[in-house]
DNA sequence: CTGAAAGCGCTAACAC
DNA sequence: GTGTTAGCGCTTTCAG
C-alpha cells in the first residue's frame, strides 16, 4: 500500500525468511505449497514490487539487452524495435534503444562504454552497424555478448540473423524477365550497407543467367533516400536507349523513381516497370501500388534477441555460433507488367 | 582492464577513500585537486567504469524514465523517441521505450506496475494513453511523475506540452477559403485522439467565421488510417455536390483521400484540393506533394522530458504545473489552388 | 524444505 | 577536505 515495501516487510508478515520470499518471488523449487501460499497473499497484501535495481545489483544481471542501430529508415527501425520488444516482454527482459550515428570505431567504443556502465546483459546490432568488421571487433575484445542482424553470417564470430537478400533479388528479376523485359536497370544503394550490395548481385546473376548482357549504365548508385532516388530515375530515363523496367534496391528509391516517372509523363507500368525492396507501407499507397520484395524484420529482430537470451542463460556453455536465415518474399503489384510493344 | 573493477579498487590505487572516488565520479566539490587528479589517473589506468546498477540502489534514482505510447503511426512514435532521447541524452538519462495497446484502465496499472518494479524516476506519456483521464487519474493516485504530451492542458494534474491543433486547423482552413473555396469538407479522425477533435473545431471556427455553412456530409469520419481515408474520399467525391477542398484530419487520411482522387481520374488540384496534418515523410513523396501541417513532434517530447527532469531534480518544490504548447506551422505544396471554375 | 549471514557496488550522513 | 559507517533491497552460499 504505501511508499516502500521491501522483501523484509513480506517475510514479516508472512512469518518466514525473505530467503523464501525470494524463492517464492523467483519460482524456485523447494517450497512448501502452504508456505508458498502465504508468501503470496503477504506479497498480494502489502502491494509488493521487488526491486529490479536491487534484484540486478545482487544478482549481477540487469535483464536488460541494449538494441544499438544507425539507420536513416523509420519503418525499418520501428520494426526491428518491436520485434524485439515482443521477445524481450515474453522473457522479462527490458530494451534499452540506442541510436547510434555511424562514427567508426568511436561508436564501437561508445557501445562498450554503455555495456559496461549499464550493464546490460547482451546487445543486439542491426545494419549498417552490424557490417562494421571493425566495431565488431571491439565488441569481440571486449567481450561483449553481441547477436548481429546481418546479412553477412561469417567471420564476426557472434551469431547472426539475416535473409536471403541475394536470392530474392534474383527472383525478383527473373520475374521480370519472365514478363518479357530485356532492358531492365539497377538502382543500387548506399555502399555500407551490404544488403543491398547483395542485392546488386542478385539482379547480376538473374541477368548472367537468361545471358542478358546489362550495359553499364544501367546500373546507376543511390544513397537509399527518396531524393536519391528521384535523381537515379532522371539518369535513366534520359538515356538513348531507356530500360523498360527498374528495379531499386529499397522501396524509398522506388519511390523517387514512380515519382519522377509520373513527373516526365510516363505512365507506369505502361512505359516502364518499377519494383522496390522491403515493403514498407508508402509502396501500398502511392499510384500505382509498388511491387517489392517482403523482408521479415519483425521476425528477425525477434529471433536476434531469442538467440541472445538463449546465450546469456545458457553461460559459456553454449559455444557454437548459430547463422540464421529468414527468407524474404516476392509481393507483386500494380507497377508491373509486360513491356509495351514499342520500347 | 580486468573483468570487474570497483570503486574500492580505485580507491586503494589513489589511496583515498571510496567516499573521495565518489565524490570525483559524481563532480562534487571538496575535494583538493590533485587529490581529484589521483583518482582521476587511477580511474583511468584501471579503466574503471561505475555500475549505473549499484548507483541506483544507493542514490534511489535509476535515471531512467519510462515512455509510454500506442500510437499507430510509426512517424510520429519514432519522432517522439528521439526528441526524448536526445534530452535523455543530455541529461544523463536512459529512456525506456513501451508500446502498451490502449486497454483502458488495465493499462494504467501496468504502467504503475513497470514505473514500480524498474524504478522509474518518471514518466512520458503520448496521446492517445494522455488523452485517457481514468488512466491519468490513477497515474496520480499512484504518485508517478509525469509529464503528457497532449493537446488538453487542464485538469490532469500533470505538467503537459501541446500544440496548437485548433489554430493552425483555423489557418489552413483560411488558407483553402481564401483561395477561393467555399465548398471545403473534413475528413475528421479517431474519436480517441483529442487533438483530432481539436483540428474540427478548428476548421468549424474558420468556416463560421467565413459564414459559411457546412452541409453534414462535408464531415465524415475516418480512423487516421489511409485505408479509412480512400473510404472517406470515395464518400465525399460521391456526393451530389462534391467538395472543390477536402481537408484532412491527419496526412494518412489526406494520402487514401489522394489516391482515391486519382484512381477515379480527379486531377489534384486542378479538380479538388487536398490537404493533411502532420508532415509525415509521405506528403513530400506523393505527386502531387500534399499541403499539410507541421507538428514539432520532436520538440514537444524533448520538452516533455526536459520538464520532467526539472520536476524529478527540484523534488517536491516545484511544485507549479506548466502547460507548454509550441507552435504547429502550415507547409502549402502542389496539392491546393484555386477551385476550377466549372465545379 | 528453510534460514542466517554475507555480499553486490555504490551513495549518504556524519564525524574528523 | 576527507574517511567511517551504514545502508539501498535483493540473491546467494551454506548450514541446518
Amino acid at each position: 500500500m504505501s511508499e516502500r515495501v521491501t522483501i523484509d516487510d513480506v517475510a514479516a508478515l508472512a512469518k518466514v525468511s525473505i530467503k523464501t520470499v525470494s524463492r517464492v518471488l523467483n519460482d524456485e523449487p523447494n517450497v512448501r505449497p502452504c508456505t508458498r501460499q502465504a508468501v503470496t497473499s503477504a506479497i498480494e497484501r502489502l502491494g509488493f514490487r521487488p526491486s529490479r535495481v536491487a534484484r540486478s545489483l545482487a544478482a549481477r544481471r540487469t535483464f536488460i539487452v541494449g538494441l544499438f542501430y544507425d539507420n536513416p529508415c523509420t519503418h525499418y527501425v520501428s520494426n526491428v524495435q518491436e520485434g524485439a520488444l515482443q521477445a524481450c516482454d515474453r522473457r522479462g527482459y527490458d530494451l534499452s534503444v540506442h541510436p547510434k550515428p555511424f562514427r567508426g570505431v568511436v561508436t564501437a567504443d561508445e557501445i562498450v562504454e554503455l555495456y559496461r556502465q549499464a550493464r546490460f546483459d547482451g546487445v543486439i546490432l542491426t545494419p549498417p552497424l552490424a557490417d562494421i568488421p571493425a566495431l565488431v571487433a571491439v565488441l569481440r575484445a571486449a567481450r561483449v555478448p553481441v547477436v548481429l542482424i546481418s546479412p553477412v553470417d561469417r567471420g564476426s564470430g557472434f551469431p547472426t540473423v539475416g535473409t536471403n537478400d541475394r536470392v530474392a533479388a534474383e527472383e525478383m528479376t527473373r520475374q521480370l524477365l519472365s514478363l518479357g523485359h530485356k532492358k531492365i536497370a539497377f538502382v543500387s544503394g548506399h555502399p555500407d550497407h551490404k544488403a543491398v550490395g547483395l542485392r546488386l548481385e542478385g539482379y547480376r546473376n538473374a541477368l548472367r543467367e537468361a545471358e542478358i548482357v546489362v550495359p553499364e549504365d544501367y546500373v546507376v548508385t543511390g544513397l537509399n533516400s527518396f531524393e536519391s532516388g528521384e535523381v537515379a530515375g532522371l539518369k535513366l530515363f534520359n538515356l538513348p536507349s531507356p530500360p523498360t523496367a527498374i528495379f531499386c534496391a529499397n522501396d524509398e528509391m522506388a519511390v523517387g523513381v514512380l515519382k519522377v516517372a509520373n513527373t516526365i509523363g510516363l505512365s507506369v507500368p505502361r512505359d516502364v516497370s518499377i519494383v522496390g525492396f522491403d515493403n514498407i507501407p508508402i509502396t501500398a499507397q502511392v499510384w500505382p501500388q509498388l511491387s517489392t520484395i517482403q523482408q521479415p524484420v519483425r521476425e528477425m529482430s525477434e529471433r536476434a534477441a531469442e538467440i541472445l537470451f538463449r546465450r546469456i542463460e545458457g553461460g559459456q556453455f553454449e559455444s557454437d555460433i548459430e547463422h540464421v536465415t529468414i527468407k524474404s518474399s516476392l509481393v507483386l503489384r500494380e507497377s508491373i507488367s509486360h513491356p509495351s510493344t514499342n520500347s
